[in-house]
DNA sequence: CCCTTTCGTTGGAACGTTCCAAAAGTATGC
DNA sequence: GCATACTTTTGGAACGTTCCAACGAAAGGG
C-alpha cells in the first residue's frame, strides 16, 4: 500500500548511486563492483522494486512479448496447442499476451490491434477466421505463424500443421487391418482441414481396394453435428466410422449406441485429433493424434527464429500424427 | 515490410501538423478542426500507424490492462471461467494479460512478477497455488480477486466462487427425490474446495435422516482418482455416488460399467462443477453446475470496482449453483 | 477599432528505462 | 611521481506518448 511504485531513482538513492548503475547492476552486467552490486539489491529488494516493463521496452525497442490469438478456448484442441507455445516461449525468454477471437472475425481483428499496439514481437494464430488477405496484411506487418491452418500461404507466414492427409490414413489402415471394409467417413464439413481428411480417407480406401465401399456423410466438428452424420450414416450399416474429430466422434457414438448398438462390439469408431479427453476411461476414444504440445513448440520456434532471421524464406512444418489405439475399435 | 514502425511524429508531419494535435486527435478530441482531424486519421491510415502502447501506458500511467494466472489450462472449468473474465474486461476497455501457472507454486510466482512488470493495474487468480503468505503479499502489491478458492481471505483480497455447501446438498436432495438411500461420496482429496462440497453431502444425508449411510471415500480431482475411489466405493454396494467433480465423476462412470454395472440403471452419479463438456451427448452428465462464465464475469466486475474505489473493504461473492439433472441419475 | 473571449494549435516537460560517451578512481609500469 | 591502462561510475539523451501552459487567430462586444 505504499503511495506509489518505487522507481529506478528511488533506488538508486537508497543505495547511493546513480541511477545508471542500478540498471546496470539489476541487469547483472559485471562491470559493477560487488560493493556496488550489494547495496543496489539489497535497496531494490526492501523497496520491493520492479522494473516498469513499459519504460524497458520503450528504451530498448523491444516488448520481449509475443502476441496470441486463440480461435476458441473451449475447443480442448486449442488449449492444448497453447501450452505448448507458452512454456517454449518462456525458454526463449518472450512473455506472451493472449487474446481469443471467440469465432468472430471482426472480434479477431480488432484483437490483433490491441496486441500490435502492445508491439508485440511476433505472432502466433492457433487456428482463426481470417480472410486470406487480411491475414496476410498482419503478416506483413508483423512475423506471424499460423498453426492448424495451412491453406493460406503466404511467403511473409510460417504454417504448422500436422499431415491430415496421412493420418486418415492411418485411420483407415488401422480399421482394415481389423477386418473392416464397410468403414464410413463423417465428414467435418467445409473447411481446409477437414477437406485434408476426407481426402486421406478416399485415397486409404481406394489403397485398399476397397473404393467401392467408400462414403462419405457430412457433419461438423462438434457433438451435435456428430451425432446427426452418425444417424444418418448407420442407415448404410456400416462397422466402422472414421470420424473428423474427436468431439464430433463423441457425438457418434452417442447416436451409435442410442440406436442400440454397441461400440466397439457393433461399430468401431475412430476419432481425430488426441484431445486428453479422449483418453478418460469413460471415454477410451480410439483416435489419430496431433502431437499437440508439440505443434504449439514448433510454432514458437519458428517464430523466434524468424524473427532472428527476418529475410528467412517462409516454413511450413508438416509434422504427422499417430494412431492411438483405445477402446472404440476392434476386430470384427 | 516498413523500414521501422512509424510514430506520431511521422504522421504530424505528413499531416503538416504538431504531434500534440495528432494525439489530441487520435483520442477523439473535439478540440480539432474537421479539417485537421481528417488529415490526420487520412496520413495516420496511409502510415499504417498504431499507437505505442508502452509509451502510452508510460505517460498516462495507466497500463489499461489486466492480469490473469490459470491455474491449468487443461481442465476445462478454468478455462471457461477465463472466457468470462475475459469478455467482461474488454467491455470496460481493459486488455489481459494471461499466464499459466502450471500447479507449480514457484512458476506460479514468477509468472505474476513478470505480469507485475507490465503494470499491471488487477490481478485476477484463476485458482492458484499460492501460500496464504504469499498471496497477501501479491495483493498488497497490486489489486487481487481470486476465483475458485475461499480459503484465504484477507481484507486486500477479493474472492468470487460458487457455495460448495449448497450445491453438494442440492446433488443429494435430488438423489433423495429419486429415492437413493446409500449414497457415497467420492472426496476431491485434501483442499477447501473439496473440503466444502464432503461437508455440504454430510450435512444433507444428515438432513434427510440418512447419517447411517453417509460414506465419504477419499479421492481426487482427476479421471484416475475418480476411479480408484469409485472402485473402492462399490465394494460399500452404494445405489448412488456423488463425486467431488465432473472429471472424477467420468472416471468413477467408468470403473462402474467395468464392474458390470450401468449408469444409472444400477449406479446414479452425480458430479460437480459444469464443464460443457459433461453436456456431451456421450457423457451425458447429471452435476450441480457453477455458473462459470459468470463467475468470471463477477470476478471482473469486483475487480474493476475496486480499483475504481480503492478504499472499498473488501467483497466475498459467493454465487449459488444449479442442479442439472442429465442421464448419469435414475429413480431407484 | 480595440479589448476580451473562444477556438485551434503548439512546444516542452514528464513518464521510467537503457545506452553511450565521458568522468572519476584505482592499479601498473617505468 | 607521472604517464598509461583499466575498472567503476555518472549525467544526459533517447524511446513515443500525453498533458499542460501558452500562443496566435478569429470572433464577438462595446
Amino acid at each position: 500500500m505504499s503511495t506509489s511504485k518505487p522507481t529506478i531513482h528511488d533506488v538508486a538513492s537508497l543505495a547511493g548511486v546513480s541511477k545508471s548503475l542500478v540498471s546496470l547492476a539489476l541487469s547483472g552486467s559485471k562491470k559493477v563492483s560487488e560493493k556496488s552490486r550489494e547495496r543496489i539489491l539489497a535497496a531494490s529488494e526492501s523497496l520491493g522494486y520492479r522494473r516498469n516493463a513499459a519504460a524497458r521496452s520503450l528504451a530498448v525497442q523491444r516488448s520481449q512479448t509475443m502476441g496470441v490469438l486463440i480461435l476458441d478456448l473451449h475447443n480442448p484442441v486449442f488449449a492444448e496447442i497453447l501450452d505448448g507455445v507458452q512454456s517454449e516461449l518462456r525458454d526463449y525468454g518472450y512473455s506472451t499476451m493472449l487474446v481469443t477471437g471467440g469465432k468472430d472475425p471482426v472480434l479477431e481483428k480488432t484483437e490483433i490491434d490491441s496486441l500490435l499496439q502492445f508491439q508485440i514481437e511476433g505472432l502466433i494464430l492457433i487456428s482463426h477466421r481470417l480472410s486470406s488477405r487480411e491475414l496476410t496484411k498482419i503478416a506483413n506487418e508483423v512475423p506471424t505463424v499460423t498453426v492448424t491452418r495451412e491453406d493460406i500461404i503466404s511467403s511473409a507466414l510460417d504454417t504448422v500443421c500436422n499431415d491430415d492427409v496421412a493420418g486418415a490414413r492411418l485411420a483407415v489402415d488401422h480399421l482394415v487391418s481389423l477386418g473392416h471394409s464397410k468403414i464410413v467417413c463423417l465428414s467435418g464439413g467445409d473447411n481446409p482441414v477437414s477437406h485434408s481428411r476426407v481426402q486421406g480417407y478416399r485415397l486409404a480406401m481406394k489403397q485398399h481396394g476397397k473404393d467401392t465401399f467408400a462414403s462419405v456423410v457430412s457433419g461438423g466438428l462438434t457433438d451435435a453435428t456428430g451425432y446427426q452424420a452418425a444417424l444418418q450414416a448407420l442407415s448404410q450399416k456400416p462397422t466402422a466410422l472414421f470420424v473428423a474429430n474427436d468431439i464430433a466422434a463423441m457425438g457418434a457414438i452417442a447416436a451409435i449406441e442410442e440406436a442400440g448398438l454397441s461400440v466397439p462390439a457393433d461399430v468401431s469408431v475412430v476419432g481425430y485429433d488426441g484431445i486428453s479427453l479422449g483418453a478418460l476411461r469413460s471415454v477410451n476414444l480410439t483416435t489419430i493424434a496431433q502431437p499437440l504440445d508439440e505443434l504449439g513448440r514448433l510454432a514458437a520456434k519458428a517464430l523466434v527464429q524468424r524473427i532472428k532471421n527476418p529475410g528467412s524464406k517462409s516454413q511450413h512444418i508438416r509434422v504427422s500424427s499417430k494412431l492411438v489405439v483405445r477402446g472404440t475399435s476392434a476386430a470384427i
